[in-house]
DNA sequence: TATTGTTATACTCTATAACTATA
DNA sequence: TATAGTTATAGAGTATAACAATA
């Protein structure tokens, strides 16, 4: 087998020390993040609903998109946590078609109880750079992932 | 409300845009990880067992600890790969409690290909860096998350 | 016709509790 | 007694397919 693949070319293993890097230190993230999301009764995919939905109100496919998910699975995951106190739905005014969700109270309590936790929990990493370096770790991971 | 909280201190904000950055990546990073999974029919914790194993031949608990989850659990996650013939049980011979698990050939195979998958799929990111940044960025993160 | 959302269905993931077997 | 693993059970997360209502 000494002919070249002709499909696809072998991937760059340049940036290997990196891709590692990236998965493990997303993994350990992932996991911070559930934890606290359990501690509250919160699957992850709850917490990133009201992370998302802390500052607007949108429409349930528009909350598809941002998570990535099925219409099908936004209309679950609305259903407990509307049942759950913790959001609402009301008809878009603008599409009879469409149906915004938006926090209630207790869901902005639960958010920003959930965001100052984040900060705290990824405190042990954060706190092991120094300011520069943090600043230059947060603008490295915002190049390469565009944000 | 002008008392301090007597409880907790409010968290150090001055890490706020690094925070924001890593959970964005994060994100970023395990729903590429999770598609991948999903065009091999696998869970994305299946990716990992399959990345766990790749190398090792390991006890139930100690897949458990690696994953963080519970033995019931694993249990589970393993008679499905199990039944896919993607790795096998065998008597631990130390431990008559014990059963080791450990990739068929077919697992190895597949747990290549993702790895394979994974470099190729985070190019786009790794690839608006120039070598130096991304050394750099691997090593702010492994001495982050002290790895 | 296309889009938005819901419902029914099926499967996976996950933890808890109760159990067996071994240390 | 403590540990390793399995099983039963229950609930959440997820997608596909079929459907109703609206654009």
């Amino acid at each position: 087998m000494t002919t070249p693949d002709p499909v696809a070319p072998p991937p760059d293993t340049s940036h290997q020390e990196l891709i590692d890097a990236l998965v493990q230190a997303s993994f350990a993230t992932m996991a911070v993040l559930s934890r606290i999301a359990a501690e509250h009764d919160l699957s992850l995919t709850q917490l990133r609903v009201l992370a998302i939905l802390r500052d607007r109100r949108i429409k349930m496919r528009d909350l598809a998109g941002y998570l990535g998910l099925d219409k099908s699975t936004i209309s679950g995951l609305v259903d407990r946590a509307e049942k759950r106190g913790l959001l609402q739905r009301a008809p878009n005014p603008a599409d009879g078609r469409a149906v915004d969700v938006f926090l209630t109270g207790a869901g902005v309590a639960l958010a920003d109880v959930g965001a100052d936790l984040v900060a705290r929990c990824l405190d042990p990493m954060t706190s092991r750079l120094t300011m520069a370096e943090s600043r230059r770790l947060a603008a490295l991971l915002a190049r390469a992932f565009e944000i």
